[in-house]
RNA sequence: GGGCGCGUAGCUCAGUGGUAGAGCACACCCUUCACACGGGUGGGGUCGCAAGUUCAAUCCUUGCCGCGCCCA
């Protein structure tokens, strides 16, 4: 023995201490440049994030297929790092400034990014020394950030060539502009939550003296957000709503703001929907900008009345009264904003339509407003509303990048796992819009295009073109469009772009604000794209792409991608789209979604819950393998997983139970194998122990093809604990003084280690600890063994004597058991008719049949006569004679049941062996085994029957 | 409104067209020389409801009820 195991298992010790050395000796990713590929990419967690119940989920499951693929010898590469996260990282370096009454803007751009490259240095490895606690098995000499230089590089090459390509334009469109964090942000960093809002009605008048047919001065609305009224720049009414057919193409003429407008027809406006009337505020309002842009608005053209704080500005019309100016864009901080004025203004000049109520004594009472739930957008992360906003960003043609991965998924190329989730991807690609990649942050990669006074007609530079900064003081955004991008991959060939435009004996210089006819100044864009755009280059730009390296030649595609279910659309999809436009492949063969971690009690985690459960936690208190082990054991496709500290407890429960029984086989010289395949065997438990390490296997291996992490885990479970601790060792147990025999030593041995490959990719740390506690095995690690090949068969008569054996065990102990007979009580037994197979088995094992039925001696002749208690092992029944040792009554209590129970089964077997249409269409196998099931229960029928007759 | 999923033992969950399983919990027994984080035995379920297909439905189909998530 290598050495000798500690009474106790101290998870904490050997995991800190296999770790360590996997790591040091580069375990996790062996050299084996001629073996198969198999890689994997972790999603990038988020640098300024720590280790969270989900990522122990989604890490278990990914160490757990990269572990078995490396025991199966393939060259397992799992390519780790970490994301830059704009908003969020950029966020925590704020907030710390923040705590110092320092902020920002208080320093310059470079200045400020340096303090966030210093944070990440020193604080940005949380999370990936946490994925080693948990054991994964990560190449970390390897590991990447998205702002690495190679990184950025091809972050700018692709904006460069999607440029080129057409993929990539600037557009002015509405985005979700985030107050806050003054950023567009993606809608799928909004969260639609039900607020208490309001329902407010406005009459607005026909201007010229029109009339309604109805004979009314003025047109119903009815809105949630009255201070948008300061935009509006029309009403819309349904192209066939006959009510207001005669004042289409009237004009309204707007209370507050004097703004004239017309009447026009859409679609949108519903008739059946309060007036049918609805106001149209292109520049604020999604449905409004589609409206606007049906009836001729350009979005250049549609009025913006909010700055970037969302407090009220002027319209480039002007009419927006000067006592509405700066005011928010509604109540915050108790102080009334532009909502309530707009309300307060419209009420004083008659023109709002108060809300009528009638209580239960039929008195009226009248508010401002109708109270009604409104689904209200909420930034993710700022945690404010939302405001729609006019600006100009950079788009990628998502819908276009789209099509390729919608088809590989309908094609088969790439496989959703579980599939139910391919619908909801159809759903989502089918129906995607533009992906706006600019975000208003420093950190992140910067867009790669600088701009220059665009020229007009007459090839002069337009006046409009402002500083570069991109707000006024005001918070406007600066008109951009009147400015020529020049996009490329350095400053330089910006520049060159630049001379191109302009033309001959034209200055074009890096700067701001200069242009006249000599001297042009050309600045580089403030935005950086959203994270997402670098992420998406994750499973082919780690590996080196753009540059043709042997690892991308070997490593991509990719074989697997494992993520939650929640990053689909954030990540997954947008992987998938930027793999097929740039490499031309797939990025990987197969997406495997897992579920959720959630609460006991079903809930969501959440800070804000303060139900969230510490994985480290778990760690410290069951071990990291106990902890896997639970996660893969629950991980059933397509459902949430419930944490449960109990079930983690029964999983190091049984991390222990494999300690014990690796003790119990040291203690008996029972040592490490020496050979891959199966020793040979001559004893039917030798054999029968080899058989289920085969189907063991089998199941396994079926299990991991399938990613059914549970099955996998309960496959192994069941075999170490059902089989090998409750049976093998026992069977095998040598009788007092006695020894084991060299064969049963070997098998023994080589089960074991079987059983410490299989569990591995599971549990790794404690098997690695008794794989070198079993003998010594330094050059040979556990982590990067081989995967068991037997080259055995299942022995179906080895398998048949020791279910025999098993059943007259459970029998013996069942019956002893309900009649209070002790166990430990030694008795003798009558089988006056025995079966060749418990004939063989009975004298090939007396002593295992001693030990554990407690039988002896077993007698191959009638009972002698008087009461007597009858078991049963298969068909063989046999008599022990009770005299002395219980009562009657009890047996035959317990016969009468077991009898009731046989008889019922019986009944109704027969019953359906009697029907002619079951003998005749169901399958025969079907008909056979019932036929057999008939038999057997029948003959136990009798053979019941005559033991009560025997008692009497 | 559209889509997806779930409803099986007290709890958490597997599962199959041939009459239902696991872990935990529960009850009883066992200080047996690997293990009480253990061993043994046992109780417990009209598989949400209804109809249909079928020789046979927990499983397939439809409807309903309840719950959850995503999208609009």
């Amino acid at each position: 023995m290598a050495q000798e195991l500690d009474t106790t298992f101290d998870p904490a010790e050997i995991e800190a201490r296999w770790y360590a050395h996997w790591e040091q000796e580069g375990l996790f990713r062996p050299a084996r440049p001629g073996a198969a590929p198999y890689t994997i990419v972790n999603p990038p967690p988020n640098v300024t994030g720590s280790l969270h119940i989900g990522h122990a989920l989604d890490n278990t499951l990914q160490d757990i297929m990269i572990r078995y693929e490396r025991l199966r010898g393939k060259d397992a590469l799992w390519v780790v790092g970490t994301d830059h996260a704009g908003i969020a990282t950029q966020m925590v370096v704020e907030r710390q400034l923040e705590a110092q009454q320092d902020k920002r803007t208080n320093y310059s751009r470079e200045d400020f990014i340096a303090k966030v490259w210093q944070w990440k240095e020193e604080s940005g490895g949380t999370i990936t020394r946490q994925l080693r606690r948990l054991g994964c098995s990560m190449d970390w000499s390897r590991e990447q950030f998205t702002m690495d230089p190679h990184f950025t590089d091809a972050v700018t090459k692709v904006f460069v060539d999607l440029h080129k390509d057409g993929l990539i334009y600037r557009d002015k469109r509405l985005v979700n502009w985030d107050v806050k964090l003054k950023t567009a942000i993606s809608d799928l960093e909004v969260e639609t939550v039900e607020t208490k809002g309001g329902f407010w009605h406005f009459k607005y008048p026909l201007a010229d003296g029109v009339m309604t047919a109805e004979g009314k001065d003025h047109l119903v609305v009815a809105t949630t957000r009255p201070e948008t009224m300061l935009a509006d720049m029309a009403v819309a009414v349904h192209p066939d709503d006959a009510r207001y057919a005669s004042v289409v193409g009237k004009d309204i003429l707007q209370p507050i703001t004097g703004r004239r407008f017309k009447v026009i027809t859409d679609e949108h406006a519903d008739p059946e929907l309060g007036s049918g009337v609805v106001k149209i505020t292109p520049g604020h309002d999604f449905n409004d900008f589609e409206v606007g842009k049906r009836a001729g608005f350009k979005p250049g053209e549609m009025l913006n009345m909010l700055d970037g704080n969302g407090d009220v500005c002027q319209t480039a019309d002007g009419l927006v009264p000067e006592e509405f100016l700066g005011l928010h864009r509604f109540r915050r901080d108790k102080v009334d904003g532009a909502r309530e004025l707009v309300a307060a203004r419209m009420n004083a000049l008659g023109f709002l339509i108060p809300h009528v109520t009638k209580d239960k004594n039929g008195e009226e009472t009248q508010a401002d407003f109708e109270p009604r739930t409104i689904q209200t957008p909420f930034g993710d992360r700022g945690g404010v509303v939302i405001e729609p906003w006019l600006t100009d960003q950079w788009y990628v043609d998502a819908e276009t990048l789209a099509q390729a991965p919608i088809k590989a998924v309908r094609d088969g190329d790439i496989e959703i796992v579980p599939k139910s989730w391919e619908k909801t991807f159809f759903n989502w690609m089918e129906n995607i819009q533009p992906w706006c990649v600019s975000r208003q942050l420093w950190w992140g990669h910067r867009i790669p295009a600088w701009y220059g006074p665009k020229k007009d007609a007459s090839g002069l530079y337009l006046a409009a073109s402002e500083d570069a900064a991109a707000f006024s003081p005001k918070g406007q955004i600066r008109a951009i469009l009147d400015k020529q991008p020049f996009v490329a991959e350095s400053e330089d060939d910006a520049l060159q772009q630049a001379r191109e435009y302009y033309g001959d004996g034209i200055e074009v210089f890096i700067g701001d604000g200069v242009f006249n006819q000599h001297r042009v100044s050309i600045s580089r864009d403030n935005d950086v794209l959203d994270t997402w755009f670098s992420s998406a280059l994750w499973p082919f730009a780690t590996l080196g792409w753009p540059d043709k390296t042997d690892l991308l030649d070997k490593h991509y595609p990719n074989d697997l991608l494992i993520s939650g279910f929640d990053i689909l659309f954030f990540w997954d999809a947008r992987m998938a789209m930027m793999g097929r436009h740039l490499t031309g492949e797939n990025p990987w063969k197969k997406l495997y979604l897992h579920g959720l971690v959630r609460a006991a009690d079903g809930q969501k985690m959440s800070k804000s819950k303060g139900n969230v459960v510490d994985p480290l936690g778990l760690i410290d208190k069951y071990g990291a393998d106990a902890l896997r082990f639970f996660m893969a054991a629950m991980e059933s496709q397509g459902r949430d997983i419930k944490m449960d500290d109990r079930r983690v407890e029964g999983y190091r429960n049984f991390a222990t139970k494999l300690w014990n029984a690796t003790r119990f086989c040291q203690s008996n010289g029972i040592g490490a194998s020496e050979t891959l395949a199966a020793p040979a065997a001559s004893h039917a438990v030798n054999r029968w122990i080899i058989g289920e390490v085969v189907e063991t296997q089998a199941a396994l291996d079926k299990a991991l093809a399938d990613l059914r992490f549970d099955a996998a885990a309960n496959t192994i479970y069941h075999f170490v604990w059902d089989r090998f601790c409750d049976w093998y060792i026992e069977l095998i147990k040598p009788g007092v003084g006695a020894n084991f025999d060299a064969e049963t030593k070997a098998v023994a041995g080589w089960v074991l280690d079987q059983i410490l490959v299989m569990l591995h990719p599971f549990m790794p740390f404690i098997t690695e600890e008794l794989w070198n506690a079993q003998g010594d095995r330094a050059d040979y690690p556990l982590i990067t063994a081989k995967w068991p090949e037997p080259d055995a068969k299942v022995d179906a008569q080895a398998k048949a004597e020791i279910d025999w054996l098993i059943g007259l065990t459970s029998a013996m102990r069942g019956a002893k058991n309900e009649l209070g007979i002790s166990p430990g009580v030694k008795l003798a037994a009558w089988c006056p008719a025995p079966s060749a197979l418990g004939k063989s088995v009975i004298e090939a094992n007396a002593p295992a049949i001693e030990r554990l039925a407690r039988l002896t001696p077993i007698h191959f002749a009638e009972a002698p006569a008087g009461a007597a208690m009858q078991i049963a092992a298969g068909d063989d029944a046999f008599i022990i004679p009770l005299e002395g040792v219980v009562d009657v009554d009890a047996e035959k209590a317990r016969l009468s049941k077991a009898l009731e129970a046989s008889r019922k089964e019986a009944k109704s077997l027969d019953g359906r062996l009697s029907n002619a249409n079951f003998v005749d269409r169901a399958k025969p196998e079907a008909v056979e085994k019932a036929r057999a099931d008939l038999a057997h229960h029948s003959a136990e029928v009798e053979r019941i029957a005559a033991a009560l007759t025997r008692l009497g």
